[in-house]
DNA sequence: AATGAATGAGAGTTCATTCAT
DNA sequence: CATGAATGAACTCTCATTCAT
């Protein structure tokens, strides 16, 4: 452990720092490179389970660099957890909200997150292995809690619409509604592995993947429209 | 935080025999004792990060002894990995699937699952934590795999009843079912500090909980008897 | 390390004691047994690398006999040694020097040496790791240095008669040719494996060794012939 | 004990560079200061009686440093005695073999070899640990067998032009030639402590050293003259 | 903006031996 | 004559970080 006297300050802007950056160019900078390989690390291996030695390595860089650019290990994660967290909250916030159908905007953002997760685990990983660390490192970054709320409001706001129209059934809160999307989106990611080895079977395969998809899919419609 | 107060018989011990333990003595083995201090670190830190001095010092014994009753700090960590996992299994077992009414029976799996996971956070943490490390230590367990199956098969039996009675959807398939249910009874608990922290409300409060249970539990009956 | 207050007493009589020891034998004392495996062990991992336990395991006996019967590691490692070369004494003088030619007796010692040598290649590593230790051990057993004193003697005796008949060159010295003697009948096997290695070639090789022993003799029959 | 103040540049060295390493400088490097008490002790307490922290403490060097360095204490251990036996190859090769008067080179050889193993003590204990580890670690270096090559060839080349020449017997063998000439030059040094102990002399005295040297060298060069 | 050897505390593991029974 | 769990010191090795250059 380190110390982090770190209480607020973002010492890590995750946003598109310098000449946009071009991952895979020879143009990356170190801090980039620094970024690049303690994604990859962190992801693979957890906070605890990271080791700076490799993390230098990887990008090639000297111990020194990482701790001008960083305050150490942790600062470095926080970094990476900003990052990954804020391409998530970029790209949420494409949808149409004050014009869409609200089952269907809904239902988008179930398809976003569903595909987002599946093409982003690192981030599965990162958030699984944050909370198993009791959210100790994002409870102290301010650009994450600011970053979240407008995915709240936005639901808030088709449920009100839905509901108003008759369309959606009334009583739904969005905090909940989202957390179970998230739930059925993220739960088959951050655990494919001990449930491949415990039921003998590979959920990480792509029809595997579509047909529980399409489960989750349906199963959030129907409690969207419930009527009973 | 997490309960667990277990005395009972540990469904997965394929190691040494234990001299008929008299369950609820105060007079607990060095293993045992070794076994609950494990279960507690690795818990609270994941593999990487628990410190087997802290083991040791909690269960009040001797490096040497660790070494005499395990093979190591990951062949403790496996045992409490199957441990936790066999408690799960063992209780899963009791629900009366031969008789109760296929929905009913399903409904008292996820009522059960929900209750477990909350009242042992142990398990969940171990299995997110065990996720993040590919499953690399479950692998090697032949003992969780084969106290796995039944579970599948008796979803499996409740799903043809049901479906031949004409009491729920034909087509439900019984791993995907599994997943669903688990998803919505374990994702709000493998994330609670994280989300909490994300959208500043206390995730682990009970009004909250007992509300995301019963959208759950609805959702999970709809989608069973979906007709559409 | 151990202290080993013992100075003299040898506290294991290498002899035969009890029941003529058969081994093998279900009827074998836990002293012998604990000989048997402690021999094994020190033999093929020498003083430091041997495990205590692992003899203990070996001679499936309980850790406090051993304490029992033995001073220690150190204790039944001496009673090894006094073992193993209280053996090669004790065939060592079953030549008859008196009457036996003394060129021929003296080839008939080397033969003796070399045969015995390569049939007990334990007491051969027991040396060499002894003097690696700087015959720290040996140097307490006096019945080590007891049971060493005839064959000088011996070697004298039949060079003193050979060289008073004529048949061998005189100003040879016993001690000298007993050294010479098992420099040729001893070093090709206490460095096997080194050898075997270094120059790709197999040294245990039964026709090597019967090459190379016919070598040693010759040499040292001309040797012991010398005239020039 | 053993004299070796080489300083010269270790001609087995395929690891890391050494900064044009000044021979002879007190400036001496990390890694020179721990082969330095690496060597003194693994010849002193063979590999397994070998400790790490006394290198470290002898080294004046910080643990990781040797873990920088070398991949752990075997990786060491086979530096040293790659160190160790390159010293021997590389003065075995400056004998001038091409012109030499093959007897005398044959017993040049001879005389080289007893004079360089009686200063190099260090090698015949390291060679004689490293045989009781049944050459294990050895085994894994290239470097030591492919410096070892050139060895028997000169010899052979030695032994072809005497023969030829008709001034040596034929029928002789470069590898058991060499071998009986280490016999003749190692095995008094390799058990100078137990034949001291066994047979109540000082088998270290310059006197009783020079001595025994005669009586070999004769030894061989008659074996070598054989007509018989 | 960059280097790479150095640090010391502490990681997991293993040792020969002894205690309670 | 026998058991096997217990001991604590010491083992090899690794950690994130900083120093001298």
């Amino acid at each position: 452990m380190t110390g982090d006297s770190r209480t607020e300050a973002p010492a890590a802007t995750p946003r598109k720092r310098r000449r946009a950056s071009t991952p895979g160019t020879a143009a990356e900078t170190t801090r980039d490179r620094l970024m690049r390989a303690a994604r990859a690390e962190f992801t693979q291996h957890g906070f605890a389970g990271a080791r700076v030695e490799r993390i230098l390595a990887k990008a090639r860089v000297n111990p020194r660099m990482l701790y001008h650019h960083f305050p150490g290990k942790s600062g470095l994660y926080v970094a990476v957890l900003e990052d990954a967290l804020g391409e998530l909250r970029q790209h949420e916030l494409r949808l149409d909200v004050e014009r869409a159908d609200p089952l269907e905007g809904l239902l988008q953002l179930f398809d976003f997150l569903n595909d987002h997760f599946e093409a982003n685990q690192d981030l599965v990983r990162l958030l699984s292995n944050e909370n198993l660390l009791k959210a100790r490192f994002m409870r102290r970054s301010a650009a994450i809690r600011e970053m979240s709320s407008p995915t709240l409001a936005m639901i808030d706001q088709l449920l009100a619409r839905g509901s108003e129209s008759g369309h959606l059934a009334p009583g739904h809160d969005a905090l909940r509604l989202y957390v179970h999307m998230v739930a059925l989106t993220q739960f088959h990611l951050s655990n494919v592995h001990t449930l491949s080895v415990i039921f003998d079977q590979d959920l990480a395969d792509p029809h595997w993947r579509a047909a529980r998809k399409a489960d989750a899919r349906t199963m959030l419609r129907h409690f969207l429209l419930k009527i009973e």
